[in-house]
DNA sequence: CTTTCATATATACAAATGTATACTAAAAAA
DNA sequence: TTTTTTAGTATACATTTGTATATATGAAAG
């Protein structure tokens, strides 16, 4: 996608905006007059961000302005499991402790859900006591990802090598040793994608 | 709250699906055209839907219309600010780069706003590259917390120290020293509460 | 040096859109 | 019964809004 120029970049911005405080799109002129200019230049600026595919200019339709990936963002909401049951790949409902509700944009993907994060062994990798860990569900895994592990019947999170058969699972954590399983004995739960951290 | 009739309820209905769809809401005469009435119709609806609170009509704004309420369900957009100008506690429009919309009980509080953290300093605490920092505007910070903090023209992200009226702003990176700074020099916008990591 | 693009002013015009009013009719409420 | 609400049709009108074009300047690209 092509660069914006500042003034493109702040049109966008003030639309975005806009939208989310009144629930429609700006008229051109409203735009221009936020600006400060005549509303003609607002109307260039908008075709530029058409033609760099930024937003999609509805022909002739009042506030006919959609801001293309984020439109309406769909909010799902992704569940987090206290404790995974051992080789259940879908979601038990009396496991859900809760759910929290992200952009659609900013964790794309199905079926994702959210631990919670224990301990100290993922420290060094950014990930810290009480953080939420969105994981996406799949079976197998980049070598040197961080994936969300069964081992007999506990779930954890580490960082994940595939070396000579074995399986590597090694902490972010110097104080700690990585640990070496047969594949037979760990199960691929999924990929963390993401971290949710409140400290409020 | 006052009960719908089926035809108002129809409409409203029109009205959420229509903008979840399009971005923006329809006018009159495209309600009256979907339900294959005239539109001066249609408007008589959507007078009933304001007198009953459902909805907020913007006198002589195309497509002027809000849905209360059920619209934007008890779900917040935080701004992505890219830069943060010197001395600007508000929130300028051209300064924002896109919303993260999350959970008001996950992030409470008001004039929330997100910085994308840049570089390494913070990253014994958790905080690395490329992350959302989830900030709450405020003037001052307790000891030890980790806040936003303006330098000149720039915002950092560092754990705040008071000492012997002396500012001390902190990096949780032991490859990195602390710097001492007057109280004048500085400038504290908020607190960090949060953070959100996407690596999709 | 010429061309293109970004930015902006100014103006004219057509289409889209909201506002208002008059009228009818059935159902619900007083 | 009378009045109000709901649900329409029909029409006129003013405002809002998008489209288009001419003009100009400075910066960037070729």
């Amino acid at each position: 996608m092509k660069d914006l120029t500042h003034t493109q970049r702040m049109v966008l911005g003030f639309l975005k905006e806009y939208l989310s405080k009144h629930g429609y799109p700006p008229t051109i002129r409203e735009i221009g007059a936020h600006f400060g200019f005549l509303w003609p230049a607002a109307r260039g600026h908008l075709k530029s961000l058409e033609k760099k595919g930024f937003i999609r200019i509805n022909p002739s339709r009042s506030r006919g302005i959609e801001i293309i990936g984020a439109s309406y963002p769909e909010r799902k909401a992704i569940p987090i499991l206290g404790r995974i049951r051992a080789g259940s790949p879908e979601i038990a409902s009396e496991e859900i402790d809760g759910t929290i509700k992200v952009d659609e944009t900013l964790f794309p993907g199905e079926g994702l859900f959210c631990l919670k994060v224990r301990g100290e062994s993922m420290r060094d990798g950014g990930i810290l006591d009480g953080d939420f860990a969105v994981v996406r569900p799949q079976n197998t895994i980049e070598n040197g990802e961080i994936g969300v592990v069964l081992i007999g019947d506990e779930a954890t999170i580490k960082r994940v090598f595939l070396k000579e058969k074995k399986v590597i699972l090694k902490p972010e954590n110097k104080e700690m040793e990585a640990t070496i399983h047969e594949p037979s004995e760990v199960t691929i739960l999924g990929r963390v994608i993401g971290i949710i951290r409140s400290r409020v």
